[in-house]
DNA sequence: GCTTTTTATGAATTTGACTCAATATAAATG
DNA sequence: CATTTATATTGAGTCAAATTCATAAAAAGC
């Protein structure tokens, strides 16, 4: 037990040294902003000296982009999670569009914090790759939702995930400010308008009940003539 | 003309000097961001002492709000401009998203600050009222397509509009990074998305069908009623 | 002109990110 | 296990930049 219990390598106790510093940065700046957070409480809060900090990271913008890649990492997990436990990809649709805004709102810093990061960031800047990551999650999606025939490309792809993930990146906003408006009429507006713009059921449902019926009326009316 | 030439009031004096200093901060902003922006810069580019920026502005923060507001002044102004070019609702929307996506996409720093800006500010907080009287340019517009019959409010208006400016600011994002990507392709989009989700134009489409069907009805009724 | 009030100045203060010489800890070697 | 070598940690010290404030200049009032 004493062998397998405490294999305390030195490795093993820089990383956990390096999750208790990210950590430790993301209540910080969670709770007093990119600005306000002092590198000293960072420190303080993850039980090492000030200097130890920067050697894990290079300066407080790189923590702030570890801390924000460590969130999209975390978020993209959970929105794998939300859309396996749906089958039809209009369910997956809606309740991956529900778990983004919902987390959107509830750790609203982030999305500053976000933007924040893909300011400075270049198109190839690793901090972008977990966004690049839980970006995928829809693009999958989607392509599934081609696939199935459920859905077709109007236009092209990241037009229609701009307008996903924009809206409610957008929206995440307006309902952290206005407390009460409700967050579903966003989503379920969201999967209307995907129904509508994309959805090949829909319109091709009412398309084909139209010509069916009208074949019938037509056949009737034949008959009719025929008899008189 | 000694006199009218002149007449260089104390008000007036330090209203140009209070501009001085928001051009300086509009201008180092934006060529350094905020962080980088160094509050003795814009002293000396405004040609006042360090200790004068303070008399006008409280701190940095509240200079970056200040050109904030005055960036979505001029958008609103602009955007207005852009719309009134246009007779019809469609047009003038398209060339609202034109103008908004090509501003965004120029001065693409301003979105970043303007996030900053909006992390901050409460819901009564001033600094928002610029961004307010811009989205109304938005609202007016589609209320107006409701008026005259084009558009439908088959969504609450704020839901509408998170998604024309939820689409819209995260393009520019999007398109700040991929240079090679059309703009077009997206305001193109976007006025397609509107025609199809509040467009009067398909409930139409759906009438003309379903009085075809109730007319051919009609004739058979009519033939059944003859026979009889 | 002289006094009072307002506005401007920039040197001094303060704050906080970041560095680095000194120290502690762990691994390697014999 | 003692000694050397390599690696990791520390926190006092450096430095840059925001902010303050005692002092000076300018304007207004009389």
């Amino acid at each position: 037990m004493a062998t397998t219990a405490a294999p305390i390598t030195r490795r093993e106790k820089m990383e956990a040294k390096e999750r208790a510093i990210l950590d430790a940065a993301r209540i910080e700046f969670s709770e007093r902003g990119f600005e306000s957070a002092k590198m000293s409480a960072i420190a303080k809060r993850a039980e090492v000296a000030e200097g130890t900090v920067y050697l894990y990271y290079r300066n407080k913008k790189e923590l702030l982009d570890a801390v924000v890649a460590q969130f999209w990492q975390v978020l993209t997990q959970g929105a794998r999670k939300a859309t396996l436990a749906h089958d039809h990809t209009l369910e997956k649709l809606k309740a991956l569009a529900d778990f983004h805004l919902r987390e959107l709102v509830k750790d609203f810093d982030f999305v500053g914090f976000t933007v924040r990061t893909r300011e400075t960031g270049t198109l190839d800047s690793p901090s972008l790759n977990p966004i690049r990551g839980y970006v995928a999650v829809f693009d999958e999606l989607f392509r599934q939702g081609v696939d199935r025939g459920i859905f077709q490309e109007t236009a092209p792809l990241w037009v229609i995930r701009d307008l996903f993930y924009g809206t409610l990146e957008y929206s995440s906003r307006t309902l952290h400010l206005h407390k009460t408006r409700d967050a579903q009429a966003v989503t379920q507006h969201l999967t209307e308008v995907f129904v509508t713009l994309y959805g090949n059921t829909k319109m091709a449902r009412d398309e084909t009940n139209l010509q069916r019926i009208e074949a019938q009326l037509a056949r009737i009316e034949a008959k009719l003539d025929a008899r008189s």
